[in-house]
DNA sequence: ACCAAATGTAAAATAAACTTTACTTAATGA
DNA sequence: TCATTAAGTAAAGTTTATTTTACATTTGGT
């Protein structure tokens, strides 16, 4: 069952066009690679907890305004 | 440099406590294993969003409130 | 002191996050 | 149209999270 992970979702998307950054921008600001961003978009696998709050430092907002669990859990 | 990842705290225990839940109570309800819950407690490593999600959920408080990046980061 | 429950810890195994390299596709502007 | 930048994707490799089993230590009650 490549590529569903479900359990969350994110708009990291969303919110880097709000801040006009593009995927390597916001990977540089929390020093990991821009292919984890892009995976993270895509929904290919859960960020640590430790990224999660970095990218929601970088965007100036509550992590739960950009990460939510889905259904089910 | 077993036994320090640095980068984030947790008030797991403390919530814990408040809810007088057992690290094994806590880890039913979220689906781990005891040792996962102690070793987060521990500091020995960092959950996924997905299951710091799950505890903040729990204990119905704010992800911030659990679990906060350290200085440095 | 004894018993039971809760916690701490540790090693080995597996799964999942993350990196690196690299190639492709889409979008934009000169 | 050409060049450039951003985005999508993928495979292989490394690191870290999580499980399982198992045992030691602490704590609380009787």
């Amino acid at each position: 069952m490549l590529f569903d992970i479900g359990s969350m979702k994110n708009t990291i998307k969303i919110e880097r066009a709000r801040h006009n950054m593009t995927q390597q921008d916001l990977a540089e600001k929390v020093s990991v690679s821009r292919q984890t961003i892009n995976s993270i978009e895509a929904g290919k696998y859960v960020p640590s907890t430790v990224l999660s709050l970095k990218i929601s430092k970088v965007f100036g907002i509550g992590l739960e305004e950009i990460f939510e669990l889905e259904e089910g859990d």
